[in-house]
DNA sequence: CGCCAGTTTGACCAAGATCAACGCAAGTGG
DNA sequence: CCACTTGCGTTGATCTTGGTCAAACTGGCG
């Protein structure tokens, strides 16, 4: 569910304009970061499998160090929805409730630190800044899913395939060559599309050359203004 | 964004079981929110006011006291989306940017209390309790963007409309008759339907009994449970 | 070489959008 | 007090987007 910890320039988590007092812990700003890595334990997982299931206790959260991971759900009918697709330094996991609601895969090979809630609450003790860390990432995570919403709500096939893109793209600092690590499968289950629908538009950006697909899990972007401007024409 | 400042039973918004110290303020479990009846100001607004826009500064946070708000974006062609609406309790505005990303406007004449952030970063620094409950409250938020997330992904319209109904008659406590304040335009922009669709699925309901509609603003929900299977049969 | 999983493509279908009336109650002004 | 307007909501006819079903393609890999 959090995403970048530890990456380059975290706000306040309030608007960056300090919620809490700036003076208690100045020197620490990157500490809980750090006293972290102590209580991480390294875990690695292969294709498909389950980092955690829906139902587990939710007693830890995660940090992917390689790779690629997808928290989906499954409902009873078969339906499956992604909630996100986590790459190295995206972090996962950390829930409200006492059971897991989502489960999390590998969708490639990767390796991920596991940090337990309890020792994660000791650090916090120590450290304030780590609380105001792990609440700047909660509402990083919920001004994406506002967006998210907006893309599933009321945007055309088009448009998500051409944002998704994008947010890859800029998530992964590609500019020009993108790998896609996650099958059509995926990607569709995460857009609130087909496999067919996201393979149709995807032939036909390339035919306009907008993307190419030398591979199908590598796209070329070759016309980044035009998909932002997909659905603007 | 929050919803339920002040409600029944928050939790420590880590998965309830205490990421912080328990014995810090175990005194305060309710201090934080009797002290931001201290600096909150008292606003209304009359229907369809604007509380504040998108590009606004994002400098304070709100609490509805009385009526519905809908958090909101209009897009440039004329697309809205509907993020959430706000009833009596339920917090809204709390964002992760300096600017409003949304808009947020008055349902129906509403009361709200407005806490500048300002204020509330000095409350935070003496009750550390504060911190958490708006941290809950922000795991909620988050809670409630994955569930509609799900419903804006994978589900038909019948669904979308059976699962609101449900949805605002529990958080409105209304067991057999519930009042809508918003209007079916509303009710579409937040569901990521039409109105058209709205209005043609309630008709269905009414029509096979699952739901009356005295007026259009008043559904008496004479079939929850029919209502809760939708999709299932 | 042939299988297998994932992807692409095509033909057809259906859910929901769009376009267009119509209904209805609450104002509004003569 | 009653036409007339206005803003929603509902309903119907038709169209479009994207889903469904099915077949062909492609690149590993035993």
């Amino acid at each position: 569910m959090f995403k970048q910890l530890g990456a380059s320039g975290f706000n306040d988590g309030f608007g960056g304009q300090g919620l809490g007092d700036p003076g208690i812990a100045l020197s620490g700003r990157l500490d809980p970061l750090l006293a972290l890595e102590g209580i991480g334990a390294r875990r690695s997982f292969s294709r498909d499998q389950e980092i955690y299931a829906d139902g587990d206790p939710s007693d830890s959260w995660y940090k992917v160090v390689l790779g690629t991971i997808r928290v989906s759900k499954l409902l009873a009918d078969g339906r499956r929805y992604i909630g996100e697709f986590c790459f190295s330094g995206d972090c996962f996991g950390l829930d409200t409730a006492n059971e897991r609601v989502f489960s999390a895969e590998a969708v490639c090979d990767v390796v991920v630190m596991r940090y337990s809630r309890r020792a994660t609450e000791r650090l916090i003790n120590e450290n304030a800044q780590l609380a105001r860390c792990l609440y700047d990432m909660t509402l990083r995570d919920l001004a994406h899913a506002q967006t998210h919403m907006m893309l599933l709500g009321r945007m055309t096939a088009a448009e998500r395939v051409a944002s998704f893109l994008l947010d890859v793209s800029e998530r992964r600092d590609a500019t020009r060559v993108l790998d896609l690590p996650m099958s059509r499968h995926d990607i569709a289950d995460y857009l609130g599309l087909t496999v067919e629908t996201v393979s149709r538009v995807m032939s036909a950006f390339k035919r306009d050359g907008t993307i190419g697909i030398p591979t199908p899990h590598r796209i070329e972007l070759r016309d980044r203004a035009a998909l932002g401007t997909i659905g603007e024409a």
